[in-house]
DNA sequence: TGCGTATTCATGTTGATACAACAATAGTTG
DNA sequence: CAACTATTGTTGTATCAACATGAATACGCA
């Protein structure tokens, strides 16, 4: 559906005002899928990322602040995140011995079977994102890219 | 910056992964400056939406209902956003004679002041968005409407 | 070595989000 | 009119985001 019905705004100023709505929109339309999908696996948005950080790096580990590097939103507290993922066993934590202020943070098997699972819905799920084509995908992200310059 | 650089991720497994990824790390960095920018005036940019959501309906008075649909994030709560910006003397809550259950809501004097002086600014922030141009821009809203089908 | 600084992470606090339950009023129907 | 249902907002609660501050360790240099 077009932004301006979705929220009830007949014109915008101009078209790069409407990029910006249309931008925090469509994000927190993902969000909410992507939260909705994942609720089945008690898990949040932001936990899943940093599950997937984490594989992407498996089986070295990382230590919080490469977690925090890589995480889409920055300013979420990547501290209390992966305590959290401990306690449902699905990260380790462990003091590096060469450094001890640094946290060396790592997958577990019950994390990786997390993945597993949701990356054999997850194509379903891209599924929903094939409203548009590959062209379309493409030029979107070199446009969003260039946005950020 | 290349989304990839940005959260130092090499590759991603499609063109659809990364238009999710894409988007939610765009609005991130949006909303972020967003929120920078209206420090100064002490709102937040979900207090700043509705401000704008009032103006756009002002002098008439809008429900709260219709203040909620016009929202860009539906799932944040309107009764305790308008008493925010109430406190601050920004808007205008009023029972609705005709229907008791209904509350009415309307932008102050003073509410108007605060968007006229972020307009001043306006201009200037949405040059942040002018890496792109006009054609790319109205490119990026047909297609992220199209994504949402 | 010892002192100042930088790095790395943790914690405290305030306010926002997500979701469910509740309350009050209005409309509907036998 | 009384009971039922729908509409419209409010409130409670747990969790999360945003930001500042604090604590422990490592490093650099006189």
């Amino acid at each position: 559906m077009s932004l301006e019905e979705d929220i009830k705004q007949e014109k915008f100023e101009n078209e790069f005002q409407k990029v910006a709505v249309n931008i925090l929109y469509t994000s927190s339309w993902l969000h909410n899928l992507n939260a909705d999908r994942l609720k089945a696996y008690d898990i949040t948005p932001e936990q899943f990322n940093v599950l997937r950080i984490l594989r992407g790096s498996h089986p070295k580990a990382l230590m919080l602040a490469d977690v925090t590097c890589r995480m889409i939103d920055k300013s979420s507290n990547a501290t209390r995140l992966v305590e959290k993922l401990r306690l449902k066993g699905l990260v380790r934590r462990e003091i590096c011995p060469g450094n001890r202020r640094q946290v060396d943070i790592s997958i577990t098997s019950k994390g990786l079977e997390i993945l597993t699972k949701t990356d054999n819905e997850s194509n379903a799920w891209f599924g929903k994102l094939k409203n548009i084509t590959k062209a379309e995908a493409q030029e979107l992200n070199r446009i969003l890219d260039k946005l950020r310059g």
